[in-house]
DNA sequence: GTCTATAGGGGGATAGAC
DNA sequence: GTCTATCCCCCTATAGAC
């Protein structure tokens, strides 16, 4: 039987419990209200093992920081490049998995994006993140798209901006979104399990609108 | 001559001048990252009369979140309850003032999101925003559209969603926007300009398609 | 009202036993 | 490798002079 992901992991190594404590704490409170002691709690361990495995706070979160941003833009950059697909299904495709990823881990955008504000350069610079979406089949695509009348919006910074808000600000504003419309849990997922269908209708329209 | 609004005030009251230097700190580092030490520099006062004034950091803070959180939903709940603008209209006007407003303080949706997400009850009760929200003329006439068949998408959720996301969503991006665009601070205020024009275009079209 | 000085506590990090 | 105990700095808040 396979381990549950997101469940105890008792025969974890100490390391990967202390990384699996850390990444779920400083996704939902982010760096600054995070304590060591949260995280060393959360990991059923003693604090003065944290420092033992990653020598400091600050370290630690770095290493959480590389990897979601990693597991975010990999999961983009392997949609946007696949040569097989076209610039529909490569739209559907983004949708669905990261509807799917964000319904699991709801906390990822808002701490992805309200930390990288914080550390604007430090964390960036290390990963190819221009090259994968800049140079991607994607924009190739889009050029083509645009090039042939197809699609009338020339920008395909616009064109992301688009895709990712529509797919991402709902589960940022949720809480607020939850108030004004008095949505319980399962209403607001049900909301999102349908804007797996519209956003790709949506997205289509209004790339020929603009 | 009037006084610049965010310029440093010399003459505003101490008390005046601590919420302001207050509003900008918590608006860019956000609450946990925020030294009271840092808001009575900025405000140039002792750190002791900011205890004097408010009692502690956590007061101050509620004061602010409060305020701002006020200033968006006001601007929100006017544009959506004006009798004399159709559904039309009433986008144009929210995507105008909240881009401009946005453009002057690009902290304010992060801070207001993530903020919100580690107060999500104590703050959002004592603002009347569902009503303003869900009882707005806006409401009234987008049934209306739908009943008429003017427009086919039947949630004004999603509608609003869509609405302040498109809006919002690059801002709250841009640190990782212009890092994948390769914007400097100058494109990405031009895009936006764009979007004043584009958003009411593709929320029209989008609200057809579905 | 405004300052200086300091109390008081919390949190990151380490020493050292096992 | 893992623990307990503790150091020490930093930050909030207050006491008390002016």
């Amino acid at each position: 039987m396979a381990k549950s992901k997101k469940a105890e992991r008792l025969d974890a190594s100490t390391e990967e419990k202390i990384k699996e404590a850390a990444r779920t704490v400083f996704h939902k409170k982010g760096f600054a209200a995070t304590r060591t002691r949260d995280i060393a709690e959360e990991a059923g361990i003693n604090l003065a093992l944290l420092n033992y495995y990653f020598r400091s706070k600050a370290r630690l979160f770095e290493i959480i920081m590389l990897e979601t941003i990693s597991v975010f833009v990999q999961a983009m950059a392997l949609a946007l490049n696949d040569e097989k697909t076209t610039l529909g299904e490569k739209v559907e495709r983004v949708v669905t998995s990261y509807i799917d990823l964000i319904e699991k881990e709801p906390d990822l955008p808002i701490f992805m994006l309200s930390e990288i504000r914080n550390n604007p350069d430090l964390l960036l610079v290390k990963l190819p993140i221009k090259q994968a979406i800049m140079g991607s089949v994607f924009f190739r695509q889009h050029h083509e798209a645009v090039t042939q009348g197809k699609i009338t919006e020339p920008s395909p910074i616009q064109f992301l901006m688009n895709l990712i808000g529509l797919i991402m600000f709902p589960f940022i504003a949720s809480p607020m979104l939850k108030r004004i419309g008095d949505l319980k849990e399962e209403d607001f997922n049900r909301l999102m399990q349908e804007r797996k269908r519209l956003i790709p209708v949506w997205i289509e329209a209004m790339m020929k609108a603009s």
